[in-house]
DNA sequence: GCCAGATAGTTGTGTATACAACCAATTCGC
DNA sequence: GCGAATTGGTTGTATACACAACTATCTGGC
């Protein structure tokens, strides 16, 4: 008989985990009238901490491929959280800077953000956290390194 | 100044881990010549082991909505992997059973999973992996009571 | 029995993502 | 310096997903 334990799988409980996270993240920012989808969370914080980068460089720090970034990045100019500037350095890069209206609208977003995250993982020690995020960390470098 | 460590949020490593191994599945797949999905395997995963099932009860173990599952389904016969009959019982049921060419197709793709799987959990220990799946396998059962 | 409400699935639409093909700008070999 | 290769971004196309609106079927209250 055929068997395969998928169901214990790593991928298939991480695919899992995070679809719901960000399902709920973007049902409970859209409750609160804000109007991010959890993709444009993760981008807009990176663009707060490190303030103004190219699309490239945004691209490596969130895994998405440049096409992926190119749209994610209309989206958030669409609703006036970033800006898009031609690199006086190499015409070629647009850089993607935060707008003010961007920090306010993370300040109320990082709330429900933590509030959702305390919730998923409620009843959880510190040590099994550290335990997940290194094993899921050493996972994304793990699977960087093969090949087709 | 704003701050929130994303980088180590639970819910963008599991995001990430998911993508980049679904990728990779995906691609492995292809190289091997095999049209599958990472998404179409889990789907064939659960039906080799139940043999038939339910739309809805698809959605319920893949955790997708039902017109998710509408679609998946339609790409899996599509391919000749399952066949859709009305239920006898009730015929607003479609019950969804695999055909022996996804059984056929599947012992090569667990071949392949297998050795994904295997390649982007290398040097971690047992103990490592089960607390990681008990974690995740506890952020999905959390997500699920939480209302918006 | 019948009609209102519930349930299963499909289709329309919008977002997220990858890959391929393309364009524009830069850099490298010579 | 100039043409070729490289790099950064955009657009076309395809898959995956959610939500809403719809159809068809079933169930329950009466």
């Amino acid at each position: 008989m055929f068997s395969y334990d998928h169901n214990k799988s790593l991928g298939y409980l991480a695919g899992l985990a995070s679809r719901l996270l960000s399902n709920m993240l973007g049902k409970r920012f859209q409750a609160a009238g804000i109007e991010m989808t959890a993709e444009q969370w993760g981008a807009i914080l990176l663009l707060l901490n490190d303030d103004t980068m190219t699309q490239g460089q945004l691209g490596e720090r969130l895994y998405l491929e440049k096409s992926s970034v190119s749209r994610l990045v209309n989206g958030l100019e669409r609703r006036g959280w970033v800006v898009r500037t031609k690199s006086p350095d190499d015409s070629r890069h647009k850089l993607v800077s935060p707008t003010p209206k961007a920090l306010e609208t993370a300040e109320r977003c990082a709330v429900i953000a933590r509030a959702v995250l305390g919730e998923a993982q409620r009843g959880m020690t510190e040590d099994e956290r550290l335990v997940c995020r290194s094993f899921l960390s050493r996972i994304i470098a793990n699977v960087e390194t093969l090949s087709i």
